[in-house]
DNA sequence: TATTGTTATACTCTATAACTATA
DNA sequence: TATAGTTATAGAGTATAACAATA
């Protein structure tokens, strides 16, 4: 019975890794990108060398996602004014708009899949899933040692 | 507090999928190849073909993977008894070995996960996960339009 | 004709290492 | 000396298209 749940959270985890993918809108928003899209959009003016302790990835990494938004027109680098070294970015007036989606998407996404719990059920569900998270991260935090 | 819920099963998909990544074993075992290996240890003697219906990937695809994990010495190719196209996969002594470390580390996961919570409260949340499964699969069979 | 698996090619994500400009 | 970002290089996962062998 313990193992049926983990499989169903489990199962939860890859569907909605693959329900992310769709939703995506544009040719060339890929998966790596939207978060990208999502961190500036809740962000502005972040450097790229905060998106990548953000994101977890190293810089060279944010160099290459950056690239292909800004080339997407989604995303523009401009000079930190203190820092000549750094570089800031920000979204577009499109790349604005594509967020605004996401961000509207997300809530569809909360109504269609918790609209219908009762209020009490899904404070027992958070309260479940809140624990979940717990032990999770106290596995990363113990697990540092790296592949 | 519906999107908190939601926020809160996000965090867990990401933690479960990070948790996947450490706990691997050995180099060379990336998580694609660990899920070949789980579905070979899971219905041995399956085709490639049946292996790329499986994982939802190109048969090209599946070439690379059971290339690599013939390289690690975990699986071997075979041929089918009855269609000389087709190749039947098998794990080797040592694949069967990782594949039993898995199901063991997937009983520990669950337990660590899952083994304090009380029956009734672990019943509650196996219902409201499987209705999350269901739309979630609801939605995908909705879209199939494909990027 | 249809199916199984492979070769050829290309794109994306990711990493490490070396380097430039700046702090 | 340390930091921010880039170039160079490489491995891994994925896809489409063309092809050979077989059904």
């Amino acid at each position: 019975m313990r193992r049926d749940v983990l499989g169903t959270l489990m199962m939860v985890t890859k569907l909605m890794n693959a329900d992310m993918e769709r939703g995506l809108g544009p040719a060339g928003l890929t998966m790596a990108r939207a978060q990208v899209l999502w961190e500036i959009g809740g962000a502005p003016g972040m450097t790229q060398k905060m998106l990548a302790d953000r994101l977890g990835v190293t810089p060279r990494n944010v160099t290459g996602l950056v690239d292909a938004l800004e080339g997407l027109g989604l995303v523009e680098r401009k000079a930190h004014p203190q820092d000549r070294r750094a570089i800031q970015l920000f979204l577009t007036a499109s790349g604005a708009g594509q967020f605004r989606q996401f961000q509207a998407g997300q809530e569809q996404f909360a109504t269609l899949l918790l609209g219908d719990v009762s209020p009490e059920r899904l404070a027992g569900l958070r309260t479940e899933l809140h624990a979940i998270v717990g032990k999770l991260s106290a596995l990363a935090e113990g697990d540092q040692t790296g592949r």
